[in-house]
DNA sequence: CAGGTATATACCTACTCGAGTATATAAGTT
DNA sequence: AACTTATATACTCGAGTAGGTATATACCTG
């Protein structure tokens, strides 16, 4: 379980990051709001934590965690070149759909567009 | 492997597309590139094909893989409501600072903040 | 201190998935 | 047609991991 990839492979880990994106909650709020039972929870939060995307403070019995920027910055770095890449697609379409409507309006049922 | 993040959980299909964010890349090409045994390239050109993170046309006997953008959108949106909360962050922090130059500048070696 | 609440952990099991090896398919070359 | 190149697939095996159940730990309350 090294990489922030895999840590969020996992859909339940992902819920509870998406849950934990509005306010930090307790073990039990988790485990009432995803309907979860109580070591999962456990389980995937120390998994989380150990890789950086929550913290947790203590409150007598009761632990809240939080979550840390850090590893999904990191992800976010991961996208940049892909990023880049489709951005590019977006504006050769705009360009050939600009080139369309030039060149003959007339034809709105066209079904395939030229292979090279 | 449902799951766009199941699939990129992978290091050797991260590897894959990033080598296929510059051009588009025979199997060949990318088992050189990244030292793989060909079944593997082919195992993995599979998932991620079938995935949606590339498609591939028939050069002969050679198969020309490239990147589509939709499944890293998927992923980059998913990660839009993350990109809210840790800007809000550095935002809190910059005003922090802000903050502590004004008060004091007198006492650059404090070690802990005040908890609620 | 007894009982209750909140969370963590240990143990086992079932399953998935990736690697490796061998082989199949298909196209090009001589 | 024989041979070679390029890619895909089938099969087996081992490792990792998530879920379930039970239990441990810690704190709070009466």
């Amino acid at each position: 379980m090294e990489s922030v990839f895999e840590i969020i492979a996992e859909p339940n880990r992902r819920a509870i990051l998406s849950l934990l994106v509005s306010s930090e909650q307790s073990v039990g709020e988790i485990e009432r709001r995803l309907r979860m039972p109580q070591p999962t929870v456990s389980k995937h939060l120390r998994v989380l934590r150990e890789a950086g995307f929550v913290e947790a403070t203590v409150d007598a019995q009761r632990r809240l965690y939080r979550l840390r920027p850090e590893p999904l910055q990191e992800l976010d770095e991961w996208l940049a070149p892909f990023r880049r890449f489709w951005s590019a697609h977006v504006d050769a379409l705009e360009r050939y759909l600009d080139r369309m409507g030039d060149e003959n309006q007339s034809k709105p049922t066209k079904k395939k567009a030229k292979r090279k």
